[in-house]
DNA sequence: GGCTATGCTTTTTTT
DNA sequence: AAGCATAGCC
């Protein structure tokens, strides 16, 4: 039976391409060709008849998900918008939605990401006058790793050996559960957990989406949770149609609760599963794959495996190393530059990765004295800027009535004349009352009684709020017209303005800019769907699954990204930056009291630098220093234990520290003299 | 109720 | 080094 999809693929793909029927684990190495495997599969899937509507493609970002419609569609056309295609937790969304539309008696709920969690915990805090000062993300991770592990507040207690973060996180976990269910709000591992319960619990659920999804593919399983694993077993258990694909050794979220084991393990949760392994690698020169190779091959606990190399050896992997973190930074800008002014590189094909965010700033001064062009993946992401949390505040008023922490966060912004002490009153009273704010809001005449000078504001406030809600349900009008006199109404405009007023105007411009990125989103969002509706931009935004501004200009620039943000991405030129002790790995994981729930050990860190070398195509350079500024101080840096189990021979070295050679004094006098000028 | 100065901690990674 | 929170001031 010849497919039109097997053309060009290796004998390995064509059998994962094919097998479409029980469960099937697919090892694909860095660099074989795992996603056209993937967009092939389902194609060949389509051709053989099975609906799209019947396949579900989960990935692990939305990104990702939204560029293999994009293939998918070029290969089998409108077809491709039938298939589900999605991150799990837009997934459990969707579920959720379903599962209450079904439901008579179900509540409106809200998504709370990463900075609503933290809000409500406070409030949990402040209102049980617990320690305060206390770590509460830390906090929130552990609880979250409980959730992702099924383990309930009865499940758990304080012992001598547990500390002070655990003992926190049992003590507020049932009160984070409870508070959250007032709020009628999902964080985002209950986006996940929520629907596997639910099936686990009711038949007849589980049976409904196991029919519906009748072919499951996940992609990146190495990443995936326990709970994202017991949400795929509940859907893709029976029929077991289920193709996993990942590689072991790129798994770098253990830290978030992933399991390496469960693609270690696959065959016990999905037995009879055929396994296939990809280890031709069609992406890096021999030199950069041998470098992985070694690198990588420390680990235990692993599939023992070594990519092979298509291509020729190429050149050797540099090491440059530096006198300190300044003139890194400085060498590889100018690296850059010369690259692309003298050796022909495109921006585009050059990227600089590193372990930490910190890296990108200094960096960036660099660039953009050189007017190199660059973008940054990773970073304050455009959905942690305060006016777009601001704005996302005011919107879910809209769609979710009162929603306490989103009412809090703007009830006075800007300042209206709601302060603290009115806040303090009303709070007491919703407290008591073991009411939400919004009715003591509501209520306020009574409780602060007839002559209280916040009446004014509390009534103009809900009433812009109601005006609003009646604007945005009304089906003649369009949405993004309607937030922006919502906007001009908030008078953020004037805010910004005023609270800008001292500066350069740069930092107007940066926050006003923000807020019509937002608008933007929106645009964007109503172009992408033919029936916009506003909860679910709402919820596209809470999911990080909008299209932000920045992207739509990322023509020809070099990346700058974090080893996490590279992930799957690949580059003919890489720099993989500060191979030292202490950054990669990162001291934190090397620190004997981590403050997070999960400890994630000197092994991913291992793999997160072997992600970043199988990032390159035909170059790569690795560079450290010797001494670099830590939190303003110079501190000594040793070479990463990553760099030993590289043989010399591998390498190209260059020490800027070494004894230097005649030609390399001349050429510094040569520059010393220049500064002079 | 809002603004400013001081002191103190910090960012490892992200759906 | 810098940004943030708190306290204290207007």
């Amino acid at each position: 039976m010849a497919s039109r999809w097997l053309n060009n693929l290796n004998p390995e793909q064509a059998d994962a391409v094919t097998t479409i029927h029980g469960p099937l684990l697919v090892l694909a190495g860095a660099g074989s060709g795992k996603t056209r495997v993937i967009t092939h599969r389902i194609a060949e899937m389509i051709d053989n008849g099975i609906a799209p509507q019947n396949i579900l493609a989960v990935t692990f970002t939305n990104k990702a998900a939204n560029e293999m419609k994009h293939r998918l569609k070029s290969m089998v056309g409108r077809k491709a918008s039938r298939v589900t295609m999605s991150t799990f937790h837009s997934l459990g969304l969707l579920m959720l939605k379903a599962e209450a539309k079904l439901a008579e008696n179900a509540r409106p709920f809200t998504v709370y990401g990463s900075s609503d969690q933290l809000s409500c915990l406070k409030e949990i805090v402040r209102r049980y006058q617990l320690e305060r000062s206390l770590d509460l993300e830390a906090v929130l991770t552990r609880i979250s790793g409980y959730k992702n592990d099924f383990i309930l507040p009865k499940d758990l207690e304080i012992t001598p050996s547990s500390d002070e973060y655990e003992a926190a996180a049992i003590e507020l976990y049932p009160l984070y559960l409870e508070q959250m269910t007032a709020f009628s709000a999902y964080d985002f591992d209950d986006l996940v957990v929520k629907p596997t319960m639910m099936m686990e619990a009711d038949e007849n659920c589980r049976r409904r989406w196991a029919e519906r999804f009748q072919y499951v593919l996940v992609d990146e399983y190495q990443d995936t949770n326990t709970a994202q694993m017991r949400l795929l077993k509940a859907i893709a258990g029976e029929h077991k149609n289920v193709c996993v694909v990942g590689d072991d050794d790129q798994a770098i979220y253990g830290w978030r609760g992933a399991k390496v084991q469960n693609i270690l393990n696959f065959s016990d949760d999905f037995p009879g599963a055929k396994i296939i392994y990809l280890m031709r690698n069609y992406r890096s020169h021999g030199h950069i794959l041998a470098v992985a190779n070694k690198v990588i091959a420390v680990n235990k606990d692993r599939h023992p495996k070594a990519m092979i190399p298509v291509r020729d050896a190429g050149p050797k992997v540099r090491l440059v190393i530096q006198r300190d973190g300044d003139c890194e930074c400085r060498w590889v800008a100018e690296h850059i530059d010369s690259l692309i002014v003298r050796d022909g590189y495109r921006p585009s094909d050059i990227a600089v990765l590193y372990r930490s965010n910190l890296t990108a700033r200094p960096l960036e001064l660099e660039l953009r004295s050189l007017r190199v062009p660059y973008r940054i993946i990773g970073g304050t992401s455009f959905f942690d800027k305060k006016e777009v949390k601001d704005l996302l505040a005011y919107l879910k008023l809209i769609t979710h009535y009162g929603e306490e922490i989103s009412l809090r966060r703007v009830i006075n912004y800007p300042a209206r004349g709601i302060g603290a002490v009115t806040l303090n009153k009303l709070s007491a009273w919703a407290e008591s009352e073991h009411k939400l704010l919004i009715e003591a809001v509501e209520k306020a005449p009574e409780i602060l009684g007839d002559k209280d000078r916040a009446l004014k504001p509390i009534s103009d406030f809900l009433s812009l709020i109601k005006h609003f809600t009646d604007e945005f349900l009304h089906k003649n009008r369009k949405l993004d017209e309607v937030m922006e006199e919502y906007i001009k109404a908030i008078g953020l405009y004037e805010d910004i303005q005023t609270a800008t007023a001292g500066g350069s105007g740069k930092a107007f411009e940066a926050r006003w800019g923000n807020v019509l990125g937002f608008l933007e989103s929106l645009q964007a969002y109503m172009r992408e769907v033919n029936q916009p509706l506003l909860e679910e931009f709402i919820n596209r935004v809470s999911l990080m699954d909008v299209e932000v501004g920045e992207e739509k200009e990322s023509g020809e620039r070099v990346t700058l990204s974090t080893l996490h943000g590279a992930k799957g991405l690949e580059f003919r030129h890489v720099i993989l930056m500060g191979l030292e002790e202490g950054l990669l790995p990162h001291e934190r994981t090397l620190s004997p009291h981590a403050t997070d729930a999960i400890i994630t050990d000197i092994a991913e860190e291992r793999r997160l630098c072997y992600v970043g070398i199988t990032r390159a195509k035909d170059e790569l350079i690795m560079t450290r220093a010797d001494k670099r500024l830590i939190r303003g101080k110079e501190q000594k840096r040793t070479p990463s234990r990553f760099l030993d189990p590289i043989p010399l021979e591998l390498l190209d070295i260059t020490d800027m520290n070494a004894p230097a050679s005649a030609d390399e004094v001349v050429n510094a006098l040569g520059q010393f003299l220049a500064t002079l000028e």
